[in-house]
RNA sequence: CGCGGGGUGGAGCAGUUUGGAAGCUCGUCGGGCUCAUAACCCGAAGGUCGUAGGUUCAAAUCCUACCCCCGCAACCA
């Protein structure tokens, strides 16, 4: 009988920088996946690997000093190392600058233009480098991206556009037929609400403003944008090809089982890459994935603050089975989770360390000790016996309901059930006691022989999630891996067999104080050199061009007094004030809901630029602008005169 | 009425599809045990299941209204 084939994919991670705990986790997450599925029985292929083309890369590699190609060589091996650290299992780390998956995606490209689904025409916009992305005026913060905060500029550009309103009704079809296709089900009306139903304006898929990338071969000016070039690398790692004969690897994989991605690019996976499939006529992937994120608790994660988790710092203080446990364990299915130092202590000492190290540890010392390390069953059963077994099995039974379902979290909990059960087990049968007992030296064979049985069943579900720790275990007790449906009986260990005469901790219980101070020495406290002193953050931002006096002088500044505020209904950031200055009043919106309160801003004097163009904000006219400091934080505090001045003082 | 998610013992979460004894992990308190990593096992305290109504023999679960959080979207002039 063949295996059936399983094709599981992780989105392949931009290649700007090293990766945190965040981006980690999801290929640990996949990797946890494909493993079961090989339990299973499947022929698996995983695939990953690296998105390395792109205006940032170019930009952070000329900041760099060294080519693009030579960076992202850096950064990829970076990431792919630290994959091989945690173990992930992949068949294919696939890069975008590979030569097949670049010459491929021309050729798909090239398909896609000829047969009419990608025709030239103009883009027009406001361009933010950063995220290189194009956004209306409209879409603009203060003329600065919406998403990154940085200077937009106005661009213009001939652009090649990817049809998907031809494609868009059978689209809907087809997530309206197949209920399983978006996970968590939850997202799948954000997509149909926000953006299928609403119509789908076609897609910008070529830039002529950076060159790192990969050309269009018809109009080498071109570069092919990042939605054609990364999301192909799920075909294109296959070996899938246009107009040659597809690859046995492709035959036998697409469509993919399962797109393993962040919820954030759920809108590219579960709209854009489809188009594109139909489009080549190539089936779509049976299940895209969007996981909720891997968040710090302690604060916001900045590099400037050092507070940055990496998998191999934490591989380094924990074990890397430690941290894959924590990530996959402690992810809810739809909401967002957190990682904290405590929080990681916490689980190791807890399921790690008390749990399942002392229980395989007190198992492995009672055999030497009882029977110098001879496992064997003696037949001498009890009718406490029964309830082990039975948990033993229906463990493996739950724990593949739950992967069917990709509760991986769930999995784990009932794996740790399991041993939990063995740790009673052993209360409830008492093995020292039936060791003062000659006569009852049959039963304790046989109740430790349960154990080592139980456990081997509970480690071999376990080496899915976390793999060097099964194969510790079955070291330790002389046992090894079982296949899924060996898993399906209990009693399969070797009688006669002999666990391990030197037992090893798995798990070092953890003093949360030592790790703590082993962390702080991972990010010397590079801003709070010296103590005592509270250093005021502060407050860096891009210089804007310089401008003349006169250029100054257009802008009008008057003091005002706010002599009416109120909020504005369905806005969530806007208090509307009617502000005296002089002998006029102005209505004037601004965005500060956050911070202020309407009853106290009414009576303060503030400063305030009177001839900005009027324009709606949520509806209501605003016709000037309430000046506000900002912090790094994006918290503002109004600015006011330093003395008493009266309604309409000009600033100057 | 922009779209969506959420509010469950001190903390973090399941349970809501298909109403039917309010559960898990951690923490706290008490007890047991001694094979083991001061671990393990048992028990207890602690919850108006956001608020107010409604349907029902029965509501965390279904219906209605409202309050509060969080994403996305939109307008932080």
């Amino acid at each position: 009988m063949a295996k059936k084939p399983y094709y599981i994919t992780t989105a392949i991670a931009y290649s700007s920088g090293k990766p945190h705990i965040g981006n980690t986790y999801e290929a640990v997450l996949a990797d946890s996946i494909a493993r079961f599925k090989r339990l299973e029985g499947y022929d698996v292929r995983f695939q990953t690997g690296t998105d390395e083309h792109g205006q940032k890369i170019e930009e952070k590699a000329k900041a760099a000093g060294v080519t693009p190609k030579a960076f992202v060589d850096g950064v990829a091996a970076q990431i792919q190392s630290i994959w091989d650290l945690m173990g992930t299992s992949y068949d294919r780390f696939i890069r975008t600058t590979d030569p097949d998956h670049e010459a491929l995606v021309q050729k798909i490209y090239r398909k896609l233009y000829e047969q009419g689904d990608i025709y030239l025409s103009e883009y027009e916009g406001m361009y933010c480098t950063p995220c290189e992305s194009f956004f209306t005026p409209s879409q603009l913060v203060d003329g600065k991206c919406p998403d990154c905060g940085a200077e937009c500029k106005p661009a213009k550009e001939q652009a090649y556009f990817l049809r998907l309103s031809k494609y868009a009704d059978r689209l809907i079809e087809h997530i309206n037929t197949h209920p399983d296709f978006i996970q968590p089900e939850s997202r799948k009306n954000e997509m149909m609400n926000n953006f299928l139903l609403p119509g789908l304006q076609d897609l910008c898929v070529s830039r002529t403003s950076f060159t790192w990338g990969i050309p269009v071969d018809f109009d080498p000016k071109h570069i092919i944008y990042v939605w054609i070039d990364a999301l192909s690398n799920y075909i294109t790692g296959l070996g899938y090809d246009v107009d040659g004969e597809p690859s046995p690897e492709f035959q036998k994989y697409w469509p993919a089982d399962l797109h393993l991605i962040g919820k954030d690019i759920l809108r590219f996976h579960t709209i854009y890459w489809p188009i594109v499939l139909l489009a080549l006529d190539l089936p779509l992937p049976k299940q895209v994935f969007g996981h909720p994120w891997l968040l710090q608790g302690d604060g916001k994660m900045s590099k400037s603050k050092g507070n940055v988790m990496y998998a191999d710092e934490l591989a380094d203080l924990f074990g890397v089975d430690a941290v894959r446990y924590f990530v996959l364990h402690e992810m809810p299915f739809e909401n967002d989770g957190i990682i904290t130092w405590e929080l990681m202590i916490e689980r190791v000492n807890s399921d790690l360390a008390n749990t399942l190290g002392n229980l395989v540890n007190r198992t492995v010392s009672m055999t030497n000790k009882y029977f110098d390390g001879v496992v064997a069953d003696t037949g001498a059963s009890d009718s406490v016996d029964e309830e082990m077994k039975n948990t033993a099995l229906s463990t493996v039974r739950q724990c593949i309901e739950k992967m069917e379902k990709l509760r991986v979290a769930d999995t784990l909990t009932d794996i740790f059930s399991l041993f939990k059960r063995c740790n009673k087990y052993i209360d409830e049968t008492m093995p020292w006691v039936l060791a003062k007992d000659e006569t009852k030296w049959e039963r304790l064979s046989t109740v430790l022989y349960n154990l080592v049985e139980s456990i081997t069943i509970g480690a071999t579900l376990l080496s899915a999630f976390m793999p060097q720790t099964s194969e510790k275990i079955f070291a330790q007790l002389g046992s090894q891996a079982r296949t899924m449906e060996e898993l399906q009986q209990f009693g399969l260990y070797v009688s006669g067999n002999k666990v391990t005469a030197k037992p090893e901790i798995l798990f070092a219980r953890l003093d949360p104080e030592e790790v703590m101070q082993r962390v702080g020495k991972l990010h010397p406290p590079a801003e709070q050199a010296d103590d005592g002193k509270q250093e005021e953050a502060v407050v860096d931002c891009p210089a804007k061009p310089e401008i003349t006096y006169d250029d100054f002088m257009t802008m009008q500044f008057q003091v005002g007094e706010i002599i009416q505020c109120e909020e504005v209904k369905k806005s969530k950031k806007l208090l509307c004030s009617q502000v005296r200055i002089g002998s006029q009043v102005k209505q004037i919106v601004s965005g500060i809901k956050a911070y202020y309160k309407p009853e106290e801003l009414v009576g303060k004097k503030v400063m305030v630029l009177v001839n900005l163009k009027p324009a709606k904000l949520a509806g209501v006219v605003s016709e000037g602008m309430l000046l506000c400091a900002e912090d790094a934080e994006g918290k503002l505090a109004l600015v006011v005169p330093e003395k008493e001045m009266p309604s309409g003082a000009v600033i100057c």
